[in-house]
DNA sequence: TTTTTGTTCAACAAAATTGTTTAAATAAAT
DNA sequence: ATTTATTTAAACAATTTTGTTGAACAAAAA
């Protein structure tokens, strides 16, 4: 019975992420949506019913997709430099793929108010959290609340590729130099973390 | 000639900061601003004119405020390092106070695409950076590029806050022991940008 | 007091956005 | 060939949001 499968409906979800994470449009409108997948906004609302519905379900992907990433890199079996360095790796790729990701999140949260609570799974993050603790124990990193470990990745990680647009206007610099700038992040990050 | 001047400007402006920098309401309508501050949607429209000329003004006047604080906390008359706690100092404080002000500027950019070339003055911003490589060849701090400490410096500093709904979540903590763990970082950020 | 100026509000009009409906066209599966 | 599912299109209504206008009002100036 089902039929054609052109994956319209996996282009529309994959267009909106897009114009949300990737251009930063959070305004988007349905028909901005159709405009930019090339087609008529019915077939949007055909697939989700509403925009409300699309945005809850870019939302809640987002989220399970953020918990997934989590767990694979915080349960690798590898030693824990090397899965610090592997977490920087896949962080920081999401990052520049998706600038805006995590401020859609947010801005989300603030407006929607979703129930993120159930989206995340927080097994992964409270053995890490261990893990962290374990490492500091050794003398490798400084001894602190590891939450604060982990925040401080995060923010060395996420925040100068979101904030993008301010700082190039600081700093003077075009797109392709501040990529430059960014991609020397991955080691210093690393170095700034341990020792 | 002119009348009353009960500061009804003035209230809209800062309620409009309110909602925008505070709740993080980046959609509030005309509607929305003038019911948070107890008026009639017109009394807007009157001081205004239009929603865009509202939010380009509340964007401008960020930008100025932000470089502003940035020169005078840059340019202090202070050691490097009681410096650098003073501008910790300061731009926690904001961002305490204003937590989605940066994620309001982003995003403006992202969709009006405001100029800001002209808001910001480079020159103390120029002068801080040579400031600090003076004092990676003193060895208090890492040697690399100066715009990796500024930029490292304001991660640590703002991306938290900012994310503070998703992180709370995450780490399954309330509002006031986020804060509490908020507090804690001024000093351990001093801790992590020098040696 | 009268006039002028500036402010507030309610009502209205215009525009933008959303969501539905209907019809027609297309394409796949049975 | 028939049925089922997909896609486009156009038209429409409903809602939301915006922006304007005119009247009422208050305060200062004349």
């Amino acid at each position: 019975m089902p039929a054609k499968d052109t994956g319209t409906e996996e282009l529309i979800r994959s267009t909106a992420k897009k114009l949300f994470f990737k251009e930063g449009k959070l305004h988007a409108t349905t028909q901005d949506i159709a405009d930019a997948a090339g087609m008529n906004r019915s077939a949007v609302h055909y697939y989700f019913r509403t925009r409300d519905q699309l945005i809850a379900l870019v939302f809640a992907e987002s989220m399970q997709a953020l918990s997934l990433r989590l767990g694979k890199v915080m349960s690798a079996e590898l030693p824990f430099r090397e899965k610090i360095q592997g977490l920087i790796e896949v962080f920081t790729n999401e990052m520049m793929e998706y600038p805006f990701q995590e401020v859609f999140l947010v801005t989300e949260i603030n407006t929607a108010g979703h129930d993120l609570v159930t989206k995340i799974d927080e097994g992964p993050v409270s053995s890490f959290l261990n893990e962290i603790e374990k490492e500091m124990h050794l003398g490798t990193i400084e001894k602190t609340d590891p939450k604060h470990f982990l925040i401080n990745l995060f923010s060395l990680l996420s925040y100068p590729i979101m904030m993008s647009p301010i700082y190039r206007q600081f700093f003077g610099m075009n797109e392709h130099q501040f990529d430059e700038l960014i991609a020397e992040r991955r080691e210093l990050i690393t170095r700034t973390m341990f020792k």
